[in-house]
DNA sequence: CTGAAAGCGCTTACAG
DNA sequence: CTGAAAGCGCTTACAG
């Protein structure tokens, strides 16, 4: 580990403390302490002194007793799943700019459950982070604003305004809309689109699903076109029941655009499953460009809305709250087109 | 959030605490303690005058606070990525399991270098975490022993002996050893591997790619075949590089099988690259039969070795020696061969 | 069964 | 610049 003292044969051996270090190094605890925040008002040989017993010692502080008067150093994520393929990336960006600072993250699961994930967030609270980052929550705005209120909070993947936190969200609707652009222009005019359920969320604070329908359904009545959406869910299972639902019609659509990657690989099982030819017979989109929408095999069309990025600047702007800023900032991500060959025949 | 007190119009509130309680419920701090661990020693009138203010305070006990004397409830894991497709899944089985006992996990970033893990595991441990479940973790056996000697550990994915942590591991031998055979039954001879470097380990102290290409040469020689390894890596890029390496020469193999199936993917896109068609003139298989494998598109042949029972058996592996089992425990699970297209012609 | 007191390892004003 | 003292919110022996 990363101290060492007292080896018992074989049971676990003591943890330096601050007051050990402070008798190696002839101080008091007050001192090392400074030295440990690097506060203002130590001398340099002070710090010298302590520096070099915090390194004979392999002194590590405690967390849990910082964290009982002042910071922490930890920042909590919250994700709904550990095992999805899009919100992870978004934890990988936090973690990787979190790492040029003080600053440590944990992450949790918060499911899909607006309850399971009530607890997940008090959970993290409990642990005394010093700021919050929440991926895709399906709870009230009130709860979210209060949330805000009592810790430097971070939210992504949820639009509309807000007074007590951040948010950090790729433009869903622009996203939507260059897919539907996409495929009108190659001269599909029945394309049909596959959401989730909005999770009682309404108006302008929703998550990114409803925006991209919202998207979907402007584009496609600016170009004078009949929408057509079947909600079932951001699942492979959920892309694989609407497909098989939209093309068992006596008029089926010539073009599916999927909410998400993960359920336009449901429509793809479902579209060999049928002999159709893509995108000959059938042409698919998809949203978020996961790994596996790039591999050859695949060649799934889709939206890159950069998790990594996502990631990147929920951290940065979780850190200018946790330094004091109050204002709500508003960060958006441009989405960009990726044509690849279920859409286009090569 | 989980509680109401002093709601000043905008600022932060204040959380209550065990005194607040104690105050409401006119005890002392102690007996809340008592209710709150359900320690004996409590009647039942107390229990209910004591758990009533609890609910009236939405009270919710400070987790550093109690770690500093206590248990955190709270179990640290590291995985090496958020974002790969096998580890998070052991994550998803940990967290489910937990789910139905007072505990509660948080997941770290380890990354694949030694320091940045053990770095990622100090932070785990500076946080007063009860026990942690480390997957794949390239370190020493030295260092491995130290931690578990200081904290209930649980290692996932590490095949040898341990003293002092328990072990869950996939059977990689006897999973490489059931692709050998059943690409030998197909009728292929030369069969290459693809591995990863092991890291600097050695002996049985090694990690699941290295057993599985210990495997995979054992029952090549036991049937009379050559073994054939080009040691890359389990990333996409890897496999596609092997396989490019393998069949630009003279004698290529007309199988290939990758250590994981991350890698595998890359080993298709070669193929693709080259023309080849699978598994006709190249037949593909891997291993973890992770979430992709089995897309229709896709279809391949893969060891399952199951994630989320190997999160499971973690989970309850560090929940008995939190609860002070000493002995160590070694979990083995036995792999199931997954046969889809990429080997066998439908 | 119940509670007063000490202490866990830090940080934070506050003197000097 | 330096340190003694108080206190953060709990749990743990220990009396009663």
């Amino acid at each position: 580990m990363a101290f060492d003292s007292a080896p018992g044969p074989d049971g676990p051996r003591r943890r330096a403390t601050i007051r050990d270090v402070a008798l190696a190094a002839g101080v008091s605890t007050s001192a090392v302490s400074k030295v440990l925040r690097s506060a203002s008002g130590v001398s340099p040989q002070m710090h010298r002194r302590v520096s070099e017993a915090i390194d004979a010692l392999h002194y590590r502080p405690h967390a849990g007793a910082r964290g009982m008067r002042g910071a922490s150093y930890t920042v909590g994520v919250m994700i709904t799943e550990f095992s999805s393929p899009f919100q992870p990336e978004v934890a990988e960006g936090i973690s990787m700019t979190l790492g040029d600072t003080p600053y440590q993250e944990i992450v949790v699961r918060g499911g899909t459950d607006p309850d399971h994930q009530r607890r997940s967030l008090e959970a993290l609270f409990d642990r005394q982070v010093d700021g919050v980052v929440v991926v895709a929550p399906w709870t009230s705005q009130a709860w979210l604003e209060d949330l805000g209120r009592d810790i430097p909070t971070v939210v992504v993947a949820r639009h509309g305004s807000s007074r007590h936190f951040d948010t950090v969200v790729s433009d869903d609707r622009r996203g939507a809309q260059l897919v539907v652009e996409h495929l009108a222009g190659l001269g599909h005019t029945r394309i049909a689109h596959t959401g989730q359920p909005s999770g009682g969320l309404r108006g302008q604070h929703v998550l990114s699903h409803t925006e991209r329908q919202r998207g979907y359904e402007a584009a496609m009545r600016e170009l004078g076109l009949q929408p057509d959406v079947v909600v079932t869910g951001y699942t492979e299972q959920g892309g694989y029941d609407a497909a098989h639902l939209l093309m068992g019609r006596a008029d089926p659509p010539t073009a599916i655009f999927a909410g998400a990657d993960i359920a336009a690989l449901g429509v793809l099982r479902a579209a060999d499953e049928r002999g159709l030819r893509v995108p000959d017979d059938l042409a698919v989109a998809g949203y978020d460009d996961i790994a596996v929408a790039g591999m050859s095999r695949v060649g799934l069309t889709t939206v890159d809305e950069s998790a990594q990025d996502t990631g990147h600047a929920a951290a940065r702007l979780l850190i200018e709250r946790i330094a004091g800023r109050v204002e709500p900032v508003r960060f958006v991500l441009s989405p960009k087109l990726m044509v690849r060959s279920t859409t286009l025949r090569s």
